[in-house]
DNA sequence: AACGCTCACGTGAACGTTCACGAGCCCACA
DNA sequence: TGTGGGCTCGTGAACGTTCACGTGAGCGTT
């Protein structure tokens, strides 16, 4: 026997003006029917006369009742919700990726709950402390090191985004920027380049920058610290403000590469301001492929990457990793990046 | 008395090779404590003695034991999810708005969770179907009209991206077209433009359709059917098929208002690929103010609109539906556009 | 020695739903 | 007239946590 309800109408004000949620209860008892018959109207099932089905229909509207998500998810399993960390929605990368993630989730059933930590550590430790409460797997772009992530974890299975191997002992999905950038450099190289500097992103020393270094040796080109400008933000501003230094330091490079498709899409803007046609008095290379960059003049050639299957395959691991499955490591959890030559070098 | 475990150890391999998930009794009884000390120690809670919170915790570890986060909302209510559906994460200006969202929504301590509807009404519904289980509340962009929402929403709240009032009893927050409009198509007047074009966006005539036609009659404009083309879609190439099509029936016109940015921006490439220069021979108008207008060349003269706000005001209506308030209706809940002159008209 | 206080921990209840089972009813059929 | 079977509906239990208490040990104070 349920206990009595302690306001005087079903669903009546409350003091403080708020009503008490109406349980299935309420509406049971205002049907005149029992807690499985309104589970029954409510949830379409079967083994219910249709008039009496309507009757608790009604109840329910009457008094605002909607089942409790939390009790049905205690006494049916199944439901799967993910936490997805992006550092910035605005930059057109991380929605891309986050498509693939949303749609691979939507395949197995799973939903996601999306944080945007805005470029902040802080955010990021937030994001994790919320979603491992309330998820059963993350997934995202995070700076903190392992140690620091698994404090914040409680023990939720994470998927690092854009994570070596070698940087990290949990699962990850990245991208092969060694292959990339050699096929990027072997293009600019074979154009005749032989000065080329880099514009890099703001947190140290990368994938990205270590390949382009290995690819310089390789090729036997100039190498010196000021070849490589970090710019102070992904974007385009910020590749315009690390190009006006890079111009500054070296301006003798004949080609630039970014460190992805914004900030050269800012080295352009800042050469061509500069009284640099591109590209011929300067080649610029972007990573990335963003759809923005066969919109601007003259069309960004880069590296493309298959963002969304990036988001695919982290789901992937997160499905692994649930499965007690060992996740992919290597090359199968790797996106390849694709030289694709438009006209900025 | 809890039941006892009907496996031989505690986390051993099921016969299916899958684990059956640790509870908190089972921490409680490996550690040799109760259920209570347990939470106390996963929850960082005072009152336990550091030994035996180092002992649960490594009982927990031990077990692989996550609390279920049904449970724990069962009985301590107030975590707050909501749902917010975006048709086309690829577009730019979806992402600005689920950033405004994401914003608000984690200033209020709420989570969200993402879909994609990827411009698929049945998707729409589907989210709603899973949302309406899931969420506390949904917000986001729907074509359907307000009774089958109604139908697949079972009584969750609902806050409606760009419908007008007159377009549904939901709650609302959108776009003050009208004015919009009309500043756009006042600065195409005033630089001599008299033979004016649209090219409008897929679904049928809408707010930003209507306030042209508004705007046309009031300036005195020629008007006919075909001086307005339905883009097949709202992207760079709807954009660039819609004008083929327009430059086609309409040669004559000296400027053109595009739905959307992108559109805009599709507009102006078949307008050069054609020979014709922009904004010399032809103005495009566009309506957004996506970063990427900025980008482009000629750059883009634009309607912008706040994004984020349009973001944070669905976030705050979906607060005052939860609070039994009134939703903002009019001028509160919509954002006016500003109209961002730069080289394209 | 009696009292009170703090600390560390345990116990029953409650949260709101679904599941497995069972009961009553009505009708058809042998 | 009994029997079987489909409908329709109700009952106890279970899901895994936290909350509000309760308890007993230890210790200091009067």
């Amino acid at each position: 026997m349920w206990t009595d309800n302690q306001w005087a109408e079903p669903g009546a004000e409350r003091p403080g003006g708020a009503r008490r949620r109406a349980t299935i209860h309420d509406v049971a008892r205002l049907a005149g029917v029992s807690r499985q018959t309104v589970s029954r109207a409510v949830n379409d099932k079967g083994e219910i006369d249709p008039a009496t089905k309507e009757r608790v229909l009604e109840a329910a509207r009457l008094l605002d009742y909607r089942p409790s998500r939390f009790a049905r998810g205690l006494v049916q399993k199944g439901a799967v919700t993910a936490g997805l960390v992006i550092p910035d929605l605005r930059n057109p990368f991380f929605p891309e990726v986050a498509a693939g993630v949303l749609e691979a989730a939507e395949q197995r059933g799973w939903q996601v709950v999306v944080w945007d930590s805005r470029i902040d550590e802080a955010r990021e430790r937030q994001a994790l402390d919320v979603l491992s409460h309330q998820a059963d797997a993350v997934v995202g772009y995070f700076k903190d090191p392992d140690d620091v992530l698994a404090r914040h974890l409680g023990g939720v299975p994470l998927v690092l985004l854009e994570r070596g191997p070698q940087q990290t002992g949990f699962a990850a999905v990245g991208i092969d920027a060694a292959t990339g950038v050699e096929q990027g450099m072997d293009h600019l190289f074979r154009a005749g380049h032989r000065r080329i500097g880099m514009l890099d992103g703001v947190h140290g020393p990368g994938p990205r920058r270590l390949a382009f270094l290995e690819q310089v040796r390789r090729l036997g080109l100039p190498v010196d610290e000021d070849w490589v400008v970090v710019c102070p933000e992904h974007s385009v501003a910020g590749g315009e403000a690390g190009m006006e230094r890079l111009l500054a330091a070296r301006p003798e490079i004949t080609a630039v590469f970014g460190f992805n498709d914004l900030i050269a899409v800012g080295a352009m803007r800042t050469a061509r301001r500069q009284g640099r046609s591109v590209p011929d008095d300067l080649a610029v290379l972007g990573f990335d492929g963003l759809s923005l960059g066969e919109l601007v003049e003259p069309a960004l050639t880069t590296l493309h990457i298959d963002k969304r299957q990036l988001g695919r395959l982290a789901v992937e691991q997160v499905a692994r990793l649930r499965a007690g499955e060992e996740p992919l490591r290597g090359a199968d959890a790797w996106v390849v990046p694709e030289l694709v030559v438009r006209s900025s070098a």
